[in-house]
DNA sequence: TGATTATATTCATTTATACTCATATAATAA
DNA sequence: TTATTATATGAGTATAAATGAATATAATCA
């Protein structure tokens, strides 16, 4: 995929935050809109602009898309790969949604729990999220 | 400086085509517009953007004012400089700049000449851009 | 087979950004 | 010292892109 199209689909804050997060692990869409707190329609949107460019991939389980970084885009753009995993740690909103990738990842939760109760994860996931920025 | 505002600022086509030039070797902001055949007030608005993202530097010599990549950007993210540098190659557009570089280049035109006679220079560089066009 | 669900897509709106023309500003040149 | 010049910047406009609400669509599930 072209240069230009890659950077084009990096260009904005929204998607990077999605990559910081794919780069980590494969996450379905709804996953990602509540891990980053984004409307659906949001985050499927972004995530058509990465996968158009060819920066991730996407595979149907059940009744879930689940994306990941494509290792195509891995293999023909390693340096950049590199470089995004390298700075990702110096950026605090990144860092900050990490935190709550794993605090998602250790409570266990799941696509299906999402559906009965986001709101319930959400409270779940600001909890540590809003103590931390009061710190700030 | 920032990943995602570094991103940002690549974001843009017309800012990869200035980058790519500068690169190359260092220009001033004439030499840009004419080689690019963007307007003036257009390439320092953009040459601002990278400026401000850390990309490049600037230097006023005599009346001029160049502009070419930041070191301590090139230090700091070796490895986006280069994969910007071997995926340049790759894109027809940046391809074609090129040519008209080295066209500028090789005609030892200087930056007073772009002052006395911009129009005459455009001509001289576009003799060669229009045949590589139609032969497309 | 009908109900339910995940998410892509449409529509409308908002926001951001790119662009040109004109000019202010800071220099250099004469 | 005045004239000229390079370019950054202001103002206005056009275009692009981001966003949320609603919904269509394609599946899976029961």
């Amino acid at each position: 995929m072209d240069l230009i199209e890659i950077f084009k689909a990096l260009g904005d804050e929204n998607r990077i935050r999605i990559l910081n997060l794919l780069i980590r692990q494969e996450l379905c869409v709804c996953e990602i809109e509540t891990v980053l707190d984004m409307t659906q329609s949001n985050a499927s949107r972004h995530l058509n602009k990465l996968k158009t460019a060819g920066v991730i991939a996407s595979e149907k389980k059940s009744q879930w898309v689940y994306y990941r970084v494509d290792n195509k885009f891995i293999e023909e753009n390693n340096l950049l790969y590199e470089f995004i995993k390298n700075k990702l740690v110096e950026n605090t909103q990144l860092l900050r949604d990490v935190e709550r990738l794993k605090k998602y990842k250790n409570s266990y939760y799941t696509c299906e729990q999402l559906r009965e109760d986001k709101s319930q994860v959400l409270k779940y996931l600001q909890g540590q999220c809003e103590k931390t920025e009061n710190e700030n």
